[in-house]
DNA sequence: TAACACATGACAATTCTTGTCAATAGGCAG
DNA sequence: CTGCCTATTGACAAGAATTGTCATGTGTTA
């Protein structure tokens, strides 16, 4: 796989432009705990605080782009609103969902490559991304 | 798994009532091919064709109603709105999403089962769902 | 069959996201 | 290094999807 250096050259050449605000937004997520992931708004939000202003639309714009270009992972719970995070090179995650207080909590399998790999073959399918989600009751709220 | 009859009956145990529009709506669901999925406003312009009269917002109120009892599953495609599917007792679909065409290829697969009730377990999770997209190029995109 | 509380319909309002457009600024050619 | 071309930005308006409000209607149980 690309590292992101190789990849914004990449995309430099196709003629996008590498804008400090979609670098500062990658910078952003590559420094955000994994797992992390934010809505829009949550991001702006956090942006501005550390002084970085960019204007909610190029944010949209930007977010979108990233998505696109596979740094980015879009993902909804269910929600309102989409959320995003860094899709780390090394490490792909999935998510549980509590339907009662909202929380995520991530976790790893191999087995679903294995999945993938198949069903790739099987419909003759070029597999970019994957996503799995399990919704429920977590852990916590089972004890209320 | 309770039937659909049954679930009615414990909703109405609860207060819940099995309203004309409710009903409709589900009987709608269950009529369609399966593996079939709609919009709100497509739902709702095809209830209209049929001479089903519900308004949009009673539709959108149901949808949900109907998501959180289990009787519909709730499924986006990186798209701005969300869809709708008859979450039927005995198959269990997952989909395949095109990027390029935004086409959709639904399969099924059992492994998928055996990995859930595994962190079912690991985590202490109640699993109510659970969902597997794959995003990526379909083989008639890929012709192009 | 009456009464209560949940549900509906109409439509206003909100939320999230995208479009418009003039101004700005990457990035390559010379 | 400079200038040009055009992708991108910011500000703000507009749009699409969904939810809130509230008077009216209607399942449901007694």
């Amino acid at each position: 796989m690309l590292k992101n250096i190789e990849k914004l050259e990449e995309l430099r050449k196709k003629g996008f432009r590498i804008t400090p605000q979609r670098e500062q937004i990658l910078e952003f997520f590559k420094n955000m705990p994994d797992g992390d992931h934010l809505s829009a708004e949550e991001l702006h939000s956090l942006l501005d605080k550390n002084n970085i202003k960019i204007s909610l639309a190029t944010l949209y714009r930007s977010l979108k782009f990233l998505v696109e270009h596979g740094f980015l992972r879009e993902l909804d719970f269910a929600e309102t609103h989409k959320h995003y995070e860094y899709t780390s090179p090394d490490s792909h995650h999935h998510h549980l969902i509590c339907s009662k207080c909202g929380r995520t909590i991530e976790f790893e399998d191999e087995g679903l490559f294995e999945l993938v790999k198949k069903i790739d073959n099987q419909y003759n399918f070029y597999v970019t991304d994957y996503q799995f989600k399990i919704f429920g009751i977590c852990s916590e709220c089972r004890k209320l």
